[in-house]
DNA sequence: CGTTTTCTTGACAGGGATCAACACTAGTGG
DNA sequence: CCACTAGTGTTGATCCCTGTCAAGAAAACG
């Protein structure tokens, strides 16, 4: 069983058996990291990037007033900094949401893989495209999507999401976050995301329980989150990556 | 007089006069874009990237129930695509608020400046980091600043990014918006943002007239806004730029 | 100078925050 | 194995920030 950043890389480009397995073999450096602990406090590391192998993570920012905002969830799979190289000065923390496997990946073997190998460069490019097509979204959501649409569209997206990786089966996955986290996540307090969560429910499109998310009427749910596919289905076609802008 | 993207990055990297020299020499394809049309309507060239050298531009994406969120606001200087080479087979429109001046700059040009001049490449990194937090700190403000707070970041964070191409004096600068182009940045309706906004200047801490900002204290207006200079002061030392993580 | 856009103001409604209490779950240690 | 504790989910009551609708004033524009 491929680990997920094989399965989701595989989405963006035509991976050979020989890139797969130079894929997997830059995952050595695992290390665990227990929920609610800082995978990285200030600004990352220009040596090596995190991949998240297991469990949820996310960029946040705690304000002055103790407000918390989540910028970016980080499902198994994600690289978290996928600008990779950005040497990082500054920088919003990484926080584990639940327990989490995390491996270290080396900017050099990264990026020497992805000279070496077209397709490969070609796969991490579409995940760069991918993550930052997520932030914008969040953005329009954050700015102009209603409580209920905010927590319809964050289905949808997960749904999208964790198909990329495998963990969606017959419109189920695993939610492992609290409602406060989906609150932080979304912009509203706990107190709302519950009453939405309870609406949401009431209404039959999903259930929630154990932490189980169980999607029954997709579609119902895109109609609600204003899912506009053309931002998200990027299909299997991409085309080869420009050298970059700012590449030394 | 040097041009807003040169004053930019000079900002990001000390650069020779040569290597401002291959800057401005980029800057050879000048086009004018009236107000309210797009620049780029869906997707971007492949070829080459907008850098705005006067007027306003954003970025922005229109919900089926017809609300409007600006994701990002381009000023002089900025380049429109920092993420340049990333092929996009799909996007969202980037849009003039004010009458353009845009120059399209040649992706291989770009390039072969970054690889030839490590300092060029060095601001060219500077301005996807700067970019990239600008983009997060929005988010932030969209999902846990109130009304009153947003408005006051916004007027910090265009201080700050103005000031980087010579286009404040005196803490006082144009803004030449609507306050419907506001109320899509900020997230709110216009009419919220015209009442935030006389309560603002009613407190004394601004003013505008004429689409001209004038802000009288400074420090007063950072704390209304929750600024957190951590995040969008560089300083003048940015480490070098390791190799790109997704780079061919 | 008329026309259109933008700004301003008022009245009103509602979505979501806040506060506070309680139930439930899970983990902990005795 | 059970009591204890802390975190999480649930609910109700209340408030207020912000949106909506509508109309008039001012400014921009051709």
């Amino acid at each position: 069983m491929a680990s997920a950043h094989v399965l989701k890389l595989r989405k963006g480009a035509h991976l050979s058996a020989t890139e797969e397995a130079v894929l997997s073999g830059l995952a050595q450096r695992v290390i665990a990291v227990p929920a609610r602990r800082d995978v990285v406090s200030d600004g990352t590391s220009t040596r090596s990037v995190p991949l998240i192998l297991d469990g949820w993570a996310c960029r946040y920012r705690v304000l002055e007033n103790g407000k918390r905002q989540i910028i970016s969830l980080f499902l198994p799979g994600d690289i978290c900094e996928p600008f990779g190289a950005l040497p990082r000065v500054t920088g919003y923390p990484i926080g584990a949401l639940t327990p989490l496997r995390v491996a270290w990946l080396p900017l050099e073997d990264l990026s020497r893989a992805a000279r070496d190998y077209p397709s490969l460069n070609k796969a991490l490019w579409w995940d760069l495209l991918l993550t930052e097509t997520l932030v914008h979204e969040g953005m329009v959501s954050l700015g102009r999507r209603s409580a209920m649409e905010r927590m319809a569209y964050l289905f949808c997206e997960l749904h999208f999401r964790l198909s990329l990786v495998d963990l969606v089966r017959d419109d189920v996955f695993d939610m492992p976050v609290t409602q406060a986290d989906i609150a932080d996540l979304l912009g509203l307090s706990s107190v709302h995301v519950n009453r939405s969560l309870q609406e949401l429910r009431g209404s039959g499109i999903i259930s929630l329980r154990w932490q189980h998310l169980e999607i029954h009427r997709v579609s119902a749910l895109c109609d609600l989150a204003l899912w506009d596919p053309i931002y998200l289905d990027f299909g299997d076609v991409v085309p080869m990556a420009a050298p970059g802008a700012a590449t030394g």
